[in-house]
DNA sequence: TCCACAGTGCGATGAGTCGT
DNA sequence: ACGACTCATCGCACTGTGGA
C-alpha cells in the first residue's frame, strides 16, 4: 500500500511538502501551494530557462512561466533547491563512497547513515538490485562480468549467432565491458549537471558521481543527451536509465515495482512513462544522508532538505545550451 | 513454445577540436 | 604542448518479434 501511495505520482509534490513540515508552512501552505509533478516539470524547465533569479523583475517573470503558484511558492522550491546544492556541496550531505562496481556498494549507497541493518544484510536480502530490474526492460543490465549470468545463459546461447563468435575472454575484453551506471549514480549525474552544466564533467565526476571518471561521465552524458533528443522521436524505445530526467524520479523500490508491474517499463522509466518517473517517488539520491530510502519507494520521507526535482537537462545550462552532441 | 535474428541500449575508446 | 571536451564508433548485453 505504501508503494501504492508512492506510485501516485501526483501525490508527489504533496508527499514532498509533508515531508518537511516545518520550516515550510503549514497545512494551509500546503492547500494553498500544492505541487503536482506538472508544476514541478514546470517549474525546472522554466528555472533552466532564467538560469539565475535575481530582481523581483526575473521572479515576476518567472511567476508569469509557471501559472497558479504563489510567488512565495516558487521561492520556497527555488531555495530548497539552492540548500540541497549547498547540501552537497558543504558536504553536508556526504556522497558515499560506494564502489559501483558491485551491488553491495550500491546496497551502501541505498543505506541510510542512521540504519541500523548491515549492509551485507541488506544486501543478501536484495542480492540483485539491478539485476532484478533488468529482467523486463530495466535501465540496468545486471552487471555480468566474465560472460553472462546463468539467468541469461539461454538468452546468450540463442544470441550465439549474434555473440560473434565471442572468443576467450582476454583481459582487454574483460576491461572494455563497462560498469552499469546504477540509477543513484544516474541520478547525481544530473545533480552534478544541474550544479556545473554541461561539459563539466570533471566537476561532476569529482563532486557528484564520484564512482566515475570525467570520462565515464562524458560517456554517459552523450548517451544521455542523445536518448534526450531521440525521446521526441521515437515514440516506441526500449527503457533506459537515460529516461530518469530528474533527481526525484523512482529508486529501488519504484524499481522493483516497475519491474512488476510494468511490462517493458521496468525501473518505471520507459519512454512513455516520463512522467511518471519524474514524479516517481523513493528517489535514491544522496539518501544516505537524508535518512531516507526508510521504507521501498519513499526516499524522500525523510527530515531535513530535500532535493526538489531537478531540470531537464536540454537546453538548461546556461552556457552551451546547444542540446548538440 | 522455442529459437534465431534484428534492433536497441550503453560503456569504453580513439580521433579531432578547443581553450589555456 | 597539454589537458579537457565532443563526437563517432566499436563491441557486448539485452529485448522484441516472427517463424518453425
Amino acid at each position: 500500500m505504501v508503494d501504492a501511495f508512492n506510485a501516485n505520482f501526483s501525490l508527489d509534490g504533496l508527499g514532498l511538502e509533508l515531508g518537511r513540515s516545518p520550516g515550510y508552512g503549514g497545512l494551509d501552505m500546503l492547500i494553498q501551494d500544492q505541487w503536482t509533478v506538472e508544476d514541478d516539470k514546470l517549474f525546472e524547465n522554466t528555472l533552466a530557462q532564467f538560469g539565475d533569479l535575481d530582481g523581483e523583475d526575473s521572479w515576476t517573470q518567472f511567476g508569469a512561466n509557471v501559472p497558479g503558484k504563489s510567488m512565495v511558492g516558487l521561492k520556497r522550491r527555488f531555495n530548497l533547491l539552492q540548500e540541497d546544492i549547498k547540501n552537497i556541496e558543504s558536504g553536508r550531505v556526504p556522497l558515499p563512497h560506494y564502489d559501483a562496481r558491485n551491488d553491495t556498494a550500491h546496497q551502501q549507497m541505498m543505506q541510510p547513515a542512521h540504519h541500523a541493518v548491515p549492509i551485507a544484510q541488506v544486501a543478501q536480502s536484495n542480492p540483485t538490485g539491478n539485476a532484478k530490474a533488468s529482467s523486463k526492460g530495466s535501465s540496468g543490465h545486471s552487471p555480468k562480468k566474465g560472460g553472462g549470468s546463468g539467468a541469461n545463459a539461454s538468452k546468450n546461447g540463442a544470441n550465439g549467432a549474434k555473440a560473434k563468435s565471442a572468443p576467450a575472454k582476454t583481459t582487454d575484453q574483460e576491461r572494455r565491458k563497462g560498469i552499469p551506471w546504477t540509477e543513484e549514480e544516474h541520478r547525481l549525474f544530473l545533480l552534478g549537471l544541474a550544479k556545473f552544466g554541461k561539459g563539466d564533467w570533471r566537476s561532476i565526476s569529482r563532486n557528484f558521481v564520484i564512482s566515475r571518471t570525467p570520462t565515464q561521465v562524458a560517456s554517459h552524458a552523450q548517451k544521455y543527451f542523445i536518448r534526450l533528443n531521440s525521446m521526441n522521436k521515437k515514440d516506441k524505445r526500449r527503457s533506459s536509465i537515460h529516461d530518469i530526467t530528474s533527481v526525484k524520479g523512482s529508486g529501488k523500490g519504484g524499481n522493483a515495482k516497475g519491474a512488476a508491474n510494468n511490462d517493458g517499463g521496468g525501473s518505471s522509466h520507459s519512454g512513455s512513462d516520463a512522467s511518471a518517473n519524474i514524479g516517481g517517488t523513493s528517489a535514491a539520491l544522496p539518501v544516505a544522508a537524508r535518512g531516507g530510502m526508510g521504507h521501498a519507494g519513499g526516499g524522500y520521507y525523510a527530515s531535513g532538505p530535500v532535493p526538489v526535482g531537478f531540470m531537464q537537462t536540454p537546453g538548461m545550462y546556461g552556457v552551451n545550451a546547444h542540446g548538440g552532441m
